[in-house]
DNA sequence: ACAATATAAGAAAACCTTTACGTAAGATGG
DNA sequence: CCATCTTACGTAAAGGTTTTCTTATATTGT
């Protein structure tokens, strides 16, 4: 079956009638030939369809032109829009994409970090995982870049300006007229949630109002768990806000699906914004207002990094802070 | 930084005191060595806490350990979970996973294929791309797995039972009392979607119903348009259905949105069940009734064969059809 | 005890590329 | 016109592994 046997750089510098060393100097562009001589190699490079073997310039190089993403889940939207343009980005520089799920199960983790290193990828991308980095920098010394979740000691990182997020939030919700905000939160306490606090916090104070414990709820960030929350809130304390500002859309739309199911209706007598933008806000009814994260750009910046520190180069920005954005929708 | 150097098989082979190629026996379970070498060998891999290193093996061998894996779009939670199961498959078989976004994008696929080959993939599995086959196997004669659908001259691939789907949707409908079952379908009318249509259409005979062609209407299958449709019809026709079986989860969505939103009652009036089993059909209100496409099945299918493809096996069945199921919830 | 065979292990070639080094020819400067 | 420099290109080593071919030693059968 396989049986054509590969073209190698030997082929293609025998059939134009050069050294190897010319044609690898002309794929790679290093200079030392003639206008002509390149005419001639790329030519017969054309006429064979030569591509270069990666597993021997690997080898050379020590480099894999590959790079790892590791997601807790890429059925997870908002990770899966980073990858993707993650994977865009990296295409258009020739580097490949080797993607890791790790369910948020170190043990699972730690085997795709092994797997990552054997595999010699030249640096890790890595989305919103819990797992302490001494463990990847033990394995090996690779470029390791955070996006949206900062651990302890890791050195790069990318962020998108939570602490904005929860300012706009708030702000658009007073300026719709709410008193009374409810902040519904990721029960974790990640510096994510900690930063959309604060942003909240001070969005209620320049809005003349004033931050308070009861106004804060918490739960395990997924749709049931928000509605239980939600529901055991009615029936306890009654509708004694006025506005919600939920730590991301899936606890929004728990929350605009109760109150609805309550005859409490959304806008109307409770305002509500979320935090994602996943596409399921456009298609609820009524739609969600929310706040955006640029996932193109996280990915982009992140893929920029990576490739810098890979080069070699320093990074001057440590820590690197993407904006964010509010979408007005119908629940505000 | 990178200043350490990578440990190899021959610091192994040195220190154990036996040579390379004895070393490498032992790692790949050749033969050809005693226990007491094993241990020895073993006991010293671990100590220097040796890895292979892959690009070398697969210079060697010509194997990359690695599987390209195509999709329109990794965004969409279908192809997403796909990925997923793979993902986990994979890892427990030392294999990864090297991920693609087409776009539905042709000069975008092609690149990723070239890539890909360029790469060595082992082999590739294709999700639902619409590429012309011919394309791939011209670049290199590879081990290519479909799923979900079949392209013209395709070898092998996995399928969801979609006549079966088409089939439960259209029961389930009429067992709860609906006597005029639309049919909303992808107005690209693929293999999948003329699958479901037969299913249906036997389904209403079944039931004691005939299918007539003003019961079917098409369109690009998103929410906006579904919705569009959906307005236009009831404008037009007025509401001269009882049920709606759709081609897709977000087309259903929009459908009782529109019909909820125009007063028509879901499921009172108007019972819907949708396919794929998206996770918003579990977060909507009321969640959808909808036919579940097997993913983990699919992926773990496709795994299997394609691995028995890379180990030159035979795979004995062409075509695999996953076994589809209904998943009754509050729209029907 | 001796030939025949099986077992354990080493030496070296091959896989394909990059790159340091070498060399010859042509260009430049005095 | 000679010394020096530049340009264009070739040679060969190195990178880590698998695998074929040998060889040395141990085991078996007679």
């Amino acid at each position: 079956m396989n049986s054509r046997k590969r073209i190698s750089i030997i082929d293609v510098a025998k059939k134009a009638g050069v050294s190897i060393a010319t044609v690898s100097r002309v794929i790679n562009q290093n200079g030392g030939y003639s206008k002509e001589t390149e005419q001639k190699v790329r030519q017969t490079i054309e006429e064979c369809g030569f591509t270069p073997n990666v597993n021997a310039i690997g080898l050379r190089t020590n480099r894999s032109n590959s790079i790892g993403v590791i997601v807790p889940d890429i059925t997870n939207e908002f990770f899966a829009k980073i990858v993707r343009e993650l994977d865009i980005f990296l295409l258009g520089r020739r580097y490949s994409l080797l993607i890791c799920n790790s369910n948020e199960d170190y043990a699972l983790e730690n085997m795709h970090i092994r797997g990552l290193a054997e595999k010699h990828v030249d640096g890790i991308i890595y989305i919103s995982g819990q797992n302490e980095i001494k463990r990847i920098n033990e394995i090996k010394n690779l470029p390791v870049v955070y996006i949206d979740r900062a651990p302890k000691n890791a050195e790069v990182l990318i962020l998108s300006d939570n602490e904005m997020g929860g300012y706009l939030a708030a702000c658009e919700l007073i300026s719709k007229g709410c008193r009374r905000i409810l902040f519904l939160r990721d029960i974790r306490y990640a510096s994510t949630i900690r930063s959309r606090k604060n942003g909240y916090i001070r969005g209620l104070r320049d809005g003349g109002l004033s931050f308070s414990d009861e106004l804060e709820m918490s739960c395990f960030p997924e749709y049931g768990e928000a509605r239980s929350v939600m529901e055991r809130l009615l029936k306890e304390k009654g509708c004694f806000f006025d506005g919600i500002f939920a730590t991301n859309d899936m606890m929004a739309l728990a929350c605009i699906n109760v109150l609805t199911e309550n005859g409490i209706r959304v806008p109307g007598a409770i305002k509500v914004v979320g935090f994602d933008n996943v596409s399921i806000t456009q298609f609820t009814s009524p739609q969600i207002t929310t706040i955006g994260q640029d996932t193109r750009a996280l990915a982009l910046r992140a893929g920029e990094t990576i490739l810098k520190m890979i080069a070699g180069e320093e990074v001057p920005e440590k820590k690197t802070i993407i904006p964010v954005h509010l979408i007005v929708r119908k629940t505000t």
